[in-house]
DNA sequence: TTCAAAAAGGAAAACGTTTGTCTATTGATT
DNA sequence: AATCAATAGACAAACGTTTTCCTTTTTGAA
């Protein structure tokens, strides 16, 4: 590959001022007829400046990295879209980790190393332990959609709100009998979720009964697992409300597995609006969380910190817009 | 940030040394007491080596790069997977881009100015033209699922053999009009994929009937118009062979759609067992592809590529494992 | 004791940029 | 014509490593 030092000797001209051509340095002054000549000899040699190169000089790499748990989880995919949107827009790449395979040591060090230079942890599977330890190197990260207590560089959706959403729907359709099958109770989504929940009972005055709340991990094989239990109880509920698009889609297999139809029998509604919702069978009533904006504000304050522009001193940020999509899976219940 | 010389200075040493103790270089001999005194200084200071550095002076960069149309397409979720495995293995980092914001221009000049070593197209959305004017620049590059004439470099499934045996199931379970929604003809997939549909009815002695092809994109709503003109048809078809999961699920909210029940009224099978495809109802019958595997293979050979290992030379590689995956989405035509 | 060879470590250049400073040229003003 | 300021470009150091080639020290056999 070329080098600037070749190309100069082209253009007859030092180095620096091809430097200055190629960043267009606004503080030096080039007259047009030089440029000229730089540019062409820029073209005719195919140059391409080296990143490493000017990395090391600029003791930047223009890289954010992002942790997710897995590429295959659909909820990750719009974040991941929304993060890689706005750091193109300012000028990054995005480095995307899925943690299946590297623990967390691995999944940093590229930020130790100064490949990125800046993280966002996008992964609930990350011991709280391991994110204060991260902390302490001083280096540049944001949690997002996760919480930990300590670590005010987050970025959340309104999950109480969602849930309220979600839990008032299926009253006002004439559900009594509301079940929720949470996500783990100790992660923050699966936590206000389920406070969501609670409080959407409490304002329309239903009664809360422990018995419906199932936990579950975000698994389609926990959701079906959890459904089941729901199933088996001697009044089973006519509604359920699903934390999280894994466990509905788990929850709607072990309703069809009974011989049970959505929304004939049972009601259901899920966290997470992804594409396949609206072509499932009923088409899948969901809350959709602002996944996007997530990712793309979780990235400006992440450059934000970076830039050391305060930032650090600010507190978390909770992105609104929770919403929710009607769709055919929830109906009145039964004999109401 | 601790660097490498005065890591020398607090262990009384030269930086040269400190560096052969990092990357334990075979060549030196170092004395073990010497050594844990640069051990203890590293670990002292936090010591990490800069990528930058490291990679400007051994003109690499330990980065392959991968191109994919879209995050939230499932089908390349194994793909990218794979890849990621491979490139873990191999000591590389997996740069994903998406196409949606970037033209093939910005997507290449990552391979260019050497911040990747080398590419994984995974995208049709690429014109040829492109592709073979980047082949011009001799830097590495694969094609993932997609073939170019001219192009050796490149991983393929058994696109033919996948859609024979999903043809070939559905006349086995007693259909003779059986359409096929195809993928786009001026792609591989699409094209070898109506090729091996061909085939597979000629094998059975069904006859072909160009009014059962519709040529669709690979998305939902695509899938879903092609299934439409199906419908209408006057003598529809008893099942369907969905060249894609998109296209499938498209299709199958057609047929509900109109009324009509899967697989009592039309049995459907579609290309790609994602993860999802399970949960649906009815359970989809599927082909499964080696995304994962391809993913893999792509990294494998891309970094012989890279290694200058022959490689060049080679030809394309396909990878087999097309594989049936019965569920409840195909059953025998009604009365027959 | 001597000496050669092996072992251990040091010196310095290089990778391809960026950028602060310095010099030479130009143009404008008296 | 002389002066000064602005303009254009050159010089050189630096970023943090790696690696080739030395030099010094140690070892062990004669």
């Amino acid at each position: 590959m070329a080098t600037l030092k070749e190309v100069a000797k082209l253009a007859k001209v030092d180095p620096s001022v091809v430097s200055r051509v190629v960043n267009n340095d606004p503080a030096l002054n080039i007259k047009t007829e030089t440029r000229k000549r730089i540019l062409d000899a820029i073209e005719k040699m195919n140059y391409r400046p080296n990143l490493s190169a000017r990395n090391l000089k600029k003791g930047q790499s223009k890289m954010l990295g992002m942790i997710i748990p897995d590429f295959s989880n659909p909820v990750y995919s719009s974040m991941i879209h929304g993060a890689e949107d706005q750091a193109a827009h300012e000028g990054y790449n995005l480095l995307v980790y899925s943690m299946k395979q590297k623990g967390l040591e691995k999944s940093y060090s590229p930020l130790l190393e100064g490949q990125i230079e800046g993280l966002l942890i996008a992964n609930s599977e990350i011991d709280n332990k391991e994110i204060l330890e991260l902390k302490k190197t001083k280096k540049p990260f944001i949690l997002v959609n996760r919480f930990v207590p300590g670590i005010d560089n987050y970025v959340v959706a309104n999950d109480v709100l969602g849930a309220k959403l979600a839990t008032k729907h299926l009253i006002d359709q004439g559900h009594h009998l509301i079940a929720h099958i949470s996500g783990p109770l100790f992660t923050g989504t699966g936590l206000n979720r389920f406070q969501g929940y609670r409080e959407g009972l409490q304002e329309k005055n239903v009664d809360f009964s422990p018995v419906y709340v199932q936990e579950s991990k975000y698994t389609v094989e926990s959701g079906y697992e959890s459904m089941q239990r729901l199933l088996d109880l001697p009044t089973p509920p006519t509604a359920v409300f699903a934390s999280n698009i894994m466990i509905c889609l788990g929850a709607m297999k072990a309703i069809h597995d009974r011989g049970l139809s959505v929304p004939k029998d049972i009601s259901i509604i899920g966290v997470h609006d992804v594409f396949f919702a609206s072509t499932l069978q009923p088409p899948l009533t969901t809350i959709e969380m602002p996944l996007y904006d997530m990712g793309k504000e979780a990235v400006k304050k992440l450059i934000t910190i970076i830039q050391g522009d305060e930032g650090e001193n600010e507190r978390g940020i909770m992105i609104d817009g929770a919403s929710l999509i009607l769709r055919s899976s929830t109906s009145p219940p039964p004999f109401s």
